[in-house]
This record gives C-alpha cells, structure tokens and sequence, in this order.
DNA sequence: GATAAGTCGTGATTAAATTCACAATTATAT
DNA sequence: ATATAATTGTGAATTTAATCACGACTTATC
C-alpha cells in the first residue's frame, strides 16, 4: 500500500486534523498556521508540521497552509470519499447510543446495520438501521467491513470468531475482552472502564501545579 | 506524591492488568506468569515485567507471580479502597448508557449524580443517580472529583469553564471540542469519531499484520 | 525595493517506550 | 541429589515519537 512508513502515532491524529480543517473550511477561513491549529487540536506545532511533512510539502514558508487545498488533501489521504460500510454487534446501552449518533456528519462511514440477540430488539430499526437476529449475521453482512463490539463481554470472543470467518477486516472492541484475531484482521479496543480508571490514577499520582 | 517516576504508558496498563488479576482471582488461579499475562492482555511479556519491575520485584524467578499478592498490591497502588465520586454531565445518548452501566464492579469509582440542562430529564433518577439541572451545577457537585463530559460539544467550553470554577480534579471528555483547562485539571480525551476514523485509515493503508 | 515579521520544512537532538537477551533463581522430575 | 525447565528482573539495544532550533522563503509595510 502506498504509504506506509507513516508513523502510528501520526495517523492516529489525521481525522482530529481532518476535522479541524473542515470547521475552518466551514467558517471561510482560507489559511491556517501550524501555530493556530496547535492551539486549537492541542498537539505542539512541531509536532503538527512533521506530521504533514510526511506527505509533502504541504505549506508555503512564511504563510502556512491553504486551508481549502488541505482539505482536499486530507480528505483524499483518508479516503473521504469511499464509503466503509460498518456494523454493530449488540444494541444494548452503548450500542444504542451508536445507533443514534450520527458518525457520518465528517466521517466516510456508515452503519448499515445492528445485530442482536434479544427477540424484543430483533425487527425493530434506531436511527434507520435495521436489527437483525445475531443468527442471521453470516448471510447480512456482506460488505461490511468494519464491527462496533458493544455486546457482554462473555460472547465477545464467540462472536469475533464469527466475525473473522466471514471475513470482516476491522473490529472496534467496547467489551473489556481482549479478543484473539489473525493477522488479517486489526482490532481497536477503547476500554472504557480502564480510561476511567486511569484517569483517577493519574489524578492522585501525578501532582498537577495548581492555581486557579 | 509517592510514585511520579512511572512512565506514563505503565500507568495506562495498570488498570488492565488490575481487572486481569481479578478474574484470575476469582478463577482460583494462585500464580501467573508474564507470559499467561501477556497472552491474556495482549501486552508483550518484557514490557510486563519491565511495568511491575518500577514497583520493585513483585515476582518470583522460574514461579511467576502470587496473584492473591499482586492483587493485593495493584489494588491498594491503585486506590481501590479510596472511592472517586463521578459525575455525568450531559444525559443524552451516551450519558445515558454510562448511567446504566455499573462502572463499580471492579472499580473505586462512583457515579453520584447528572446534569442536563433539558427539563423533561431533571429530575429523574437513571440506575439510582438523581438527574440535576444543569444549573444547579455549582449547588451540587460538591465532593466530586471527576466529570464525565457528555454534552454538545457546542457547549463543552463552556461548562468546562464552571467546572473548573467548582474545583473539579479531572474531566474525561467525549465531546470533539478541545477544551481548554489550567494546569490544575487533567483532562482525557475519548474521541469516538476519530477513534472509527483512525481504524478505517488503518485498514487501507498499514498491511495487516501487527495488532495495536 | 529594502526591511521586518511570520512561517514552513527538516536535520539534529532528546525523550519515551519497547524489546532483546541473559544471568540468577526457583520449581519439578527422576 | 542432580539435571532440566521455567521464569524473573534488568542492562543494553532498538524503535518510535516529540521537540529544538534554524535556514529558506513569503508576505506585509514603509
Ligand atoms: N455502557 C457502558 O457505559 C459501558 C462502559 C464500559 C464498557 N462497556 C462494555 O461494553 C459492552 C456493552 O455494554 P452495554 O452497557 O451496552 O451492555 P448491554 O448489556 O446494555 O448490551 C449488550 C447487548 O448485547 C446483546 N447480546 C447479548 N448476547 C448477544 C449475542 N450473543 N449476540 C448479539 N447480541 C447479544 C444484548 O441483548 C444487549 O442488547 C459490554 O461488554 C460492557 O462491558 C459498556
Ligand atoms: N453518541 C455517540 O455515539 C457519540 C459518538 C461520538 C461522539 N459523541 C459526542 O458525545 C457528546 C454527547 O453525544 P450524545 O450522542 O450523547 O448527544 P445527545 O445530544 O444525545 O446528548 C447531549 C445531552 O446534553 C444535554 N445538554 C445540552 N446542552 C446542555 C447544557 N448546556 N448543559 C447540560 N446538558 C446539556 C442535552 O439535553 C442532551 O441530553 C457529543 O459531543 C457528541 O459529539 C457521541
């Protein structure tokens, strides 16, 4: 693939970047410094002008960046205009706040559909999206290629090994499992207890200055 | 405080590891082995040891570690029996489904109340925690210490703001605004949007082969 | 058109995190 | 007892990421 020697850690920032660039883009803002938009995404300005660097001379010295052209730019490098098709595996309190949420608003995704397990959920549709039996996942998922993992943490692994068969490429896991996948497929977790939990941590930790 | 010289990406696994060794715990399990470990959480075995090794040796060579022991250890390094009291601040979707989580069951912290700024929520109490008006912010938030930030991100800034008017230590923020706080607070960034973004891009440009 | 101010892109440096690899120690099998 | 296998803790090496700092270029001003 095309460019792969981009680091991780800047990659991880190009949609928060993306984003950014079409508020500006929104207001009519038509240049950008690397000063500016550290102030606004809070990542040091050096930091913001290697990431771009690596996919060129994206600035002109001594005036920044064309807010328009980076867009375009940014909206090319991650794909914008192809849509990813994604799926949520469980409609219960996070999922359905999924189902609700409008992930579309900057974003080249989708979410087609929802599966679930409890007859009551199964029929009905949130937010235009259907939900199917969890049985029938094998013959409705067709081309999705991403899962949202929102079910109890004990099926996680069941249902990620079904995942796989059918061929799903990426997994986002909300469940506290750490589920196992071949190489061929890249999981995410977003672990929302362990956030909690290490924010505390770091609370009582690590002294912060204070003066209010 | 007592213990500032562990890195910051220790810290981060601490909670992870903690949760592990509680289901270890409640299985029977009497030793563990980086190794088990490393297979269950997904970490490399060095960097475990390396992470327990800044809280001095806590193993044993050719046995492994006690799990009772380390529990034990993990837990009061990890403030277990000290409780943070939490507030949700914004109780639409993802609020919600935090309110009817039970954040507690392997953790010290609690969610004591909410605040939304819609009448026809005020009032009502979701999974036992009583739903404030948002301006009663100031009145009621007292004792607690971390806000889990919920709101439009239209108006994240803002009450941000009161927030730290109010003395709160740390807030863990959903909303895509950057909010900007004194160095007194610590604030978490979870961006949902981005984290799906990051994974898309992911996919179509890194060969699939390491796992994060 | 000369001067000052602003800003990028990047080589060099520093910092942080991960991983290797092995001596030291413990447990287990015979 | 002894040999073998397992496993830690950590110095050293490596990898990854962040930051400094400055030359080169652009724009604005007078
Ligand atoms: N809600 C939170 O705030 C929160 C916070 C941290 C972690 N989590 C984790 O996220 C996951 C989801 O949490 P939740 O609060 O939405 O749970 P939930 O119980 O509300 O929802 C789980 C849903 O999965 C469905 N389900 C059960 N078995 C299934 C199966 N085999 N196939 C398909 N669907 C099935 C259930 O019917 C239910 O609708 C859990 O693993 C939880 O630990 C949630
Ligand atoms: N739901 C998701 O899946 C999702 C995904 C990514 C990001 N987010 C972000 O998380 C935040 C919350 O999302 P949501 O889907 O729960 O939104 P939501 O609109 O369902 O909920 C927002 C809640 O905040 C309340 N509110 C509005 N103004 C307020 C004020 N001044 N004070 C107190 N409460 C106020 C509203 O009454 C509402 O209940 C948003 O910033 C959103 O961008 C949500």
């Amino acid at each position: 693939m095309d460019q792969n020697k981009i680091p991780q850690a800047t990659a991880k920032r190009l949609p928060l970047y993306y984003r950014f660039l079409n508020n500006l883009h929104h207001q009519g803002k038509l240049r950008v410094s690397s000063k500016e938009l550290s102030e606004a995404v809070k990542v040091d300005s050096a930091t913001i002008r290697r990431d771009f660097s690596y996919f060129g001379a994206l600035g002109k010295k001594g005036y920044g960046y064309n807010v328009e052209y980076l867009l375009g730019f940014f909206r090319k490098t991650l794909d914008q205009d192809e849509l990813t098709e994604v799926a949520i595996i469980g409609t219960g309190n996070l999922g359905t706040a999924f189902l609700h949420y409008n992930f579309m608003k900057n974003n080249n995704t989708k979410i087609m559909m929802a599966f679930d397990a409890n007859p009551e959920k199964v029929g009905k549709d949130i937010g235009g999206v259907p939900i199917y039996h969890i049985d029938e996942l094998e013959e409705k998922i067709n081309g999705v290629q991403v899962a949202i993992l929102t079910v109890p943490a004990s099926v996680a692994e069941g249902i990620t090994n079904r995942l796989v068969d059918v061929g799903i490429s990426g997994i986002l896991n909300f469940t506290p499992a750490r589920i196992t996948v071949p190489d061929s497929v890249r999981v995410h977790h977003i672990d929302l207890a362990v956030e909690l939990q290490a924010l505390v941590y770091f609370l009582k930790h690590y002294p912060l200055n204070t003066e209010e």
